[in-house]
DNA sequence: TTGTACGCGTTATCAT
DNA sequence: ATGATAACGCGTACAA
């Protein structure tokens, strides 16, 4: 294994201007430098990582801290991923992946990357606003981005606006003329869930229509409560003329019972999902969803979380990034 | 921040002692352990992670290699992340994440890593049998495992039994009375798909009947391109009455062409899928496919990896995870 | 422009 | 049982 040394030796000069030549500094004559690259191609030289990481106190690398295993395998996800991995790489760090199964592993994996200086920063997905983890960050003051909204304002954040999708959703099924809709909600501690469901209503007001008492469904997210409270609702006799889920997974579900009851879709029931998985692109009839645009999402946590650990420029921001609506069969 | 020299001289100890006593070497004395562990513990101390990994050469962490971004949206990709990742973090190693775009990326990513010692090992995902990469690794001495089958019988792998997964799909199939088969199968180099391939026919050729000509289809893997290849054999009057497809994405595209075409599922045409993903259990019908076990793959890969890591154990090794037929409704 | 020397935090070796 | 010291490989003041 070749080190600086192997390389100045051979080179003829000595570790610090093998040092200055190979990360391309200015002041280290032409001649020298050429004849320091040609050594150092030849003996097929390369860095060590973990020696720089040393030396810089910087890791190069970024952790991507998601409790909550079971949501790793929607489309959302898996883009968010690509996009944080893109926006890390421009910078030369590379992405880590910690999935602890419970808030306990979850915050003693933080504590732990932090006080063993792991990682130069962590991104949070599936953290709710007030989760004692950012305030594990905080303390520290280490570099984080919190994907959703939080409830301190020094927590730096990237989110979508998710009152204006529920508002946009909401709209769209009013101008239609739905008049019945069912909001397969999320978890109510995840935050995110009550702009939305504030997004909802406001649209409905804007229109003075009076939304059913229960037309806010909070669920755990998944398909199966999903159905569980669809179905819940069409047994009491609640009318329902159009749903809106919270995922498009949620949302097929939920085409599913409605189906099995022999409602049409979207003759009988209009369908709205979130999120453009893939899951609604091939259903049947096809599902009307938002982009969130999870790659951006995740491209701009990496800029967010890289300018705190590059520029050390601390003092919080929000970004919000924008969605759009995606109008296919299960809407008409 | 608090390194050991800190502990050292607030314990009244040399750092050797220290260190020794941190890491739980027996032959410190009881009482010289116990005064060092309490000043550790009141000076919150914590070993740095990357002096650590420079001091011993390891830096406790593997990466994955997958250079196909599109197949990350599948249940399958994520489950085998999560195993990976548990089984990683059994030897306290981290998993990091690599999506190169192109082939020549997924060279150079995984030549700066073997270089720079970026990562004690690799796992290939979605990589050709034959692949310049696994030359790469083996010609380091690289720690590494494939997902998949291997032309070189010296890369290690982990895979399901291709062969008999098809076989066991096929054979369901021809028992409920099917005899047009059509395999909507994934790219001919990924080399597993030619194993599967294989399978079902040789379930054809147990029961003495002929599949027909164009009864297997090579595609992308890609759903719409699952549709094309089932649209065109539906125009050209191919006889079919079942559908085998490579994922259940691909199953549940064809399902939606099937449906489009007015065929009734599973009373004129059986469906079947592979991988277990979400999608399937929420279709209508719900799909049945096959559990590969992609967690206990991602283990299994773990497993392998770790073992060549800490044990030196180079020689090649090849383990094959079981599968399970999933009977749902597409099949009845 | 180049070289010397030291720090980064830890573990390992070799004395004592 | 404990301590001094040398690696590990790199970057970088500081000096020349």
């Amino acid at each position: 294994m070749t080190t600086i040394r192997d390389i100045a030796r051979a080179a003829g000069v000595s570790v610090s201007t093998a040092s200055l030549a190979v990360n391309g500094d200015p002041r280290v004559r032409p001649a020298t430098r050429a004849k320091i690259e040609a050594v150092a191609a030849s003996l097929d030289y390369h860095p060590s990582h973990v020696a720089r990481s040393l030396s810089q106190g910087r890791t190069w690398s970024i952790q991507l801290l998601n409790p909550i295993e079971k949501t790793m395998s929607s489309g959302f996800f898996t883009r968010f991923v690509a996009g944080l991995h893109d926006g890390a790489n421009l910078h030369a760090t590379g992405v880590t992946l910690a999935a602890p199964s419970n808030a306990e592993g979850a915050r003693t994996t933080l504590e732990r990357m932090i006080r063993e200086r792991r990682a130069d920063g962590v991104v949070f997905m599936n953290v709710q606003p007030d989760d004692p983890l950012l305030d594990v960050a905080l303390n520290h003051a280490y570099p984080h981005v919190l994907v959703g909204s939080a409830v301190r304002p020094d927590v730096v954040t990237v989110d979508s606006d998710n009152h204006l999708v529920a508002l946009d959703v909401t709209r769209a099924l009013l101008a239609r003329g739905s008049r019945s809709i069912l909001f397969l909600n999320g978890p109510e501690a995840l935050g995110f869930t009550t702009a939305r469901a504030n997004g909802f209503l406001e649209a409905h007001a804007e229109l003075g229509v009076e939304p059913h008492p229960d037309a806010v469904a909070y669920t755990d997210g998944t398909a199966a409560e999903g159905q569980r409270a669809l179905a819940e609702r069409l047994d009491a006799g609640v009318p329902i003329d159009a749903v809106i889920a919270i995922s498009d997974f949620v949302a097929v579900a939920a085409m599913q019972i409605l189906r099995k009851r022999g409602l049409a879709i979207p003759e009988d029931v209009r369908v709205y999902g979130i999120n453009d998985d893939d899951v609604g692109r091939y259903s049947v009839p096809m599902l009307s969803t938002v982009d969130l645009r999870a790659y951006e999402l995740g491209r701009t946590a990496a800029d967010l979380l890289m300018n705190q650990v590059e520029e050390n420029d601390t003092h919080p921001a929000r970004r919000i990034v924008g969605h759009r609506l995606i109008e296919r069969e299960s809407s008409a």
